[in-house]
RNA sequence: UGACCUAUGGUGUAAUGGCAACACAGCAGAUUUUGAUUCUGUUAUUCUAGGUUCGAGUCCUAGUAGGUCAACCA
């Protein structure tokens, strides 16, 4: 198979750089700010930087950009990396924009003595107003033409914490009339008396993140930065920079973002469903982040095989959230064991079958397995099987029970309906069946050619646990484009409880094991879940021709 | 009424001036002790108008549409 990969963008200015030699080899970095939780999104940028460095013998760094105190925290810094290592990358340097801190400091000072810098003591509001709009030029602060002398002691001042929050910023001196906004004299550092995650007190100016990322690429001579679509009007001023400061010559590269259809990638949305208790937390199973579809069972070579087919291009786009189900399906269809599990139990009693009696029926744990394995499941004289899979006035082409109709229980034997049994409201609350001896599976003699197979458990050894089916947490197919509030647009069926019978086979499930409960689904244990409650997550739902064509009613 | 980015089936992504392809989704069929998996077939695509060229999805110009930019956030 001579697999003739196309290359995408990235994959070919890499390529190019390399055969000029303009480098002997690459690295990139994973930038995230410890603010919040990683997601699906991150995922996309992770599979990109560690992949394109791994494929071209290059290195990647994860580097924390925590120029901003207020919003960081050290436990969204360990799930960050326990997150990567997860999806299966290892980085070379764990680094921090805060260890640059005074490398910054110097940088800034040697803007100012090159006259590139200056103190400015405006408001907020009044940068804001100097700025102009994008189709009018802003106006020059009046402390813009402050000396380097003057502007260095009162640098130096903010430094010492002579000032209050917002009283001076650091602003680099380059065109209030140009036509990127960015590039209007932007702030370079801010007064924040705010305790830093690493650097604690030691310091009350952080710098800004156009101050802050292109030089920390710089110093880990980082050869190809890459960023999402938004970063684009930033680039002249990283570009800037590097050229002012004569330091190492990164590049930014851009490309679009994730989005996903039915979902949303927003940070700070996420946080407000946390918050606001729409969820149960950033690891609720519904959730677009990593702990979450980790704790829903998603794995992380499913999530790498979906970062890979969804390609990487400059266009805005909206991935089917049915292909990440698709690498969901394909990954755990290869791994998962097969178990069964009824979900609405409809009792059927064997009435050519010894009340005493049971066997114990070996089914196999995986077909798909190279090796395969069986583990066996009691069969006795009562069971319970589907409810759906059994139709009183079945339509044509239903393969299940009905009365006098034929159907083979999975890895066991094929049984007739011969009598139903109701209870005074007319409800279904019993089937009497014959099972055909000689139909046993792997001994079948009878001759009989069964269409249906349905899945069951012995009544006798059948246990009890929770199942959470989880569906889409959005009904609106492009939130970025949904009117109103987002929340407006929760779906209030996202999460369905049951409770459910299982063989005893599961009683020992363990958390990171998944399971196809057969014809129901991919599962896998709950971190809630107890060796007395057992609790299943439902990763995804088996693909199903027969309810998509409207046959299965309900 | 600015600057920048983008435009290929329903959704993504290729085609690097030379037969518009691959995946998902959809539809139809075969196989199947999961209406799963697997296999086969099938529907459907270059924003518009000019130009360059023997030849344009690709290059140029203009238009149109979508997106981004005016945080002491990243």
């Amino acid at each position: 198979m001579t697999e003739e990969k196309s290359l995408n963008f990235l994959e070919e200015i890499i390529e190019k750089d390399l055969a000029t030699g303009k480098y002997q080899s690459i690295a990139t970095r994973f930038p995230p700010e410890p603010n919040g939780y990683l997601h699906l999104g991150h995922a996309k940028s992770i599979c990109l930087n560690f992949g394109l460095a791994l494929k071209y013998g290059g290195k990647t760094n994860l580097r924390f950009d925590d120029t901003n105190p207020v919003t960081e925290e050290t436990e969204y810094v360990e799930s960050i990396k326990n997150d990567v290592k997860w999806l299966g990358f290892q980085w070379s340097e764990e680094l921090y924009a805060s260890d640059y801190f005074d490398q910054l400091y110097a940088f800034a000072l040697n803007l100012i003595q090159k006259g590139l810098a200056y103190v400015d003591d405006s408001t907020s509001e009044e940068i804001a107003e100097q700025k102009g709009t994008p189709t009018q030029p802003g106006k020059n602060s009046p402390y813009r033409t402050r000396t380097t002398d003057e502007n260095t002691k009162l640098f130096e001042a903010m430094k010492a914490g002579r000032y209050r929050d917002g009283e001076k910023v650091l602003r680099a001196k380059i065109d209030m009339a140009h036509p990127n906004m960015h590039m209007r004299d932007p702030i370079l550092y801010r007064i924040k008396h705010a305790r830093h995650h690493r650097t604690g007190d030691a310091w009350c100016i952080y710098p800004m993140y156009d101050f802050a990322h292109g030089q920390s690429d710089a110093i880990e001579q980082i050869t190809h930065s890459i960023c999402t679509l938004e970063f684009v009007p930033h680039r002249e001023l990283y570009d800037w920079f590097i050229q002012q400061l004569e330091i190492y010559p990164s590049k930014q590269y851009e490309f679009a973002r994730l989005n996903m259809t039915y979902t949303m990638m927003s940070k700070r949305k996420l946080l407000q469903l946390v918050n606001e208790g729409h969820v149960h937390g950033w690891d609720d199973p519904r959730m677009p982040t990593l702990s979450g579809v980790r704790r829903r069972g998603y794995t992380p070579a499913a999530l790498r095989d979906f970062c890979e087919k969804i390609g990487v291009a400059k266009r805005d786009n909206l991935i089917d959230v049915s292909l990440l189900e698709f690498c969901v399906r394909e990954h755990l269809n290869r791994i998962a064991e097969r178990r069964m599990v009824v979900f609405d139990p409809l009792k059927v009693v064997i009435t050519n079958y010894p009340e005493d009696k049971t066997e114990e029926l070996p089914s196999e744990n995986n077909p798909e397995a190279e090796i395969p394995t069986t583990r066996t499941m009691p069969f006795g004289r009562e069971l319970w099987i589907e409810q759906e899979d059994f139709l009183e006035n079945p339509p044509k082409k239903y393969f299940r029970l009905a009365p006098g109709q034929l159907v083979r229980l999975k890895s066991a034997y094929i049984i007739r309906c011969e009598e139903v049994i109701k209870d005074a409201a007319g409800t279904v609350t019993e089937l009497r069946c014959s099972y055909i001896p000689e139909s046993k599976s792997g001994h079948d003699t009878s001759g009989l050619q069964v269409k249906g197979v349905i899945h069951w458990v012995s009544c006798a050894h059948a246990q009890r646990a929770e199942v959470r089916l989880y569906d889409r947490l959005f009904l609106q197919e492009d939130m970025n484009a949904a009117e109103g509030d987002f929340r407006q647009h929760l779906n209030p069926h996202s999460l369905v409880t049951k409770h459910v019978w299982i063989e005893p086979a599961l009683a020992t499930a363990k958390t990171g094991e998944h399971f196809q409960f057969l014809r129901m689904g991919y599962f896998c244990l709950d971190t809630d879940a107890t060796r007395e409650k057992l609790i299943f997550n439902r990763t995804v739902t088996l693909r199903d021709m027969w309810a998509k064509a409207g046959k299965g009613g309900n």
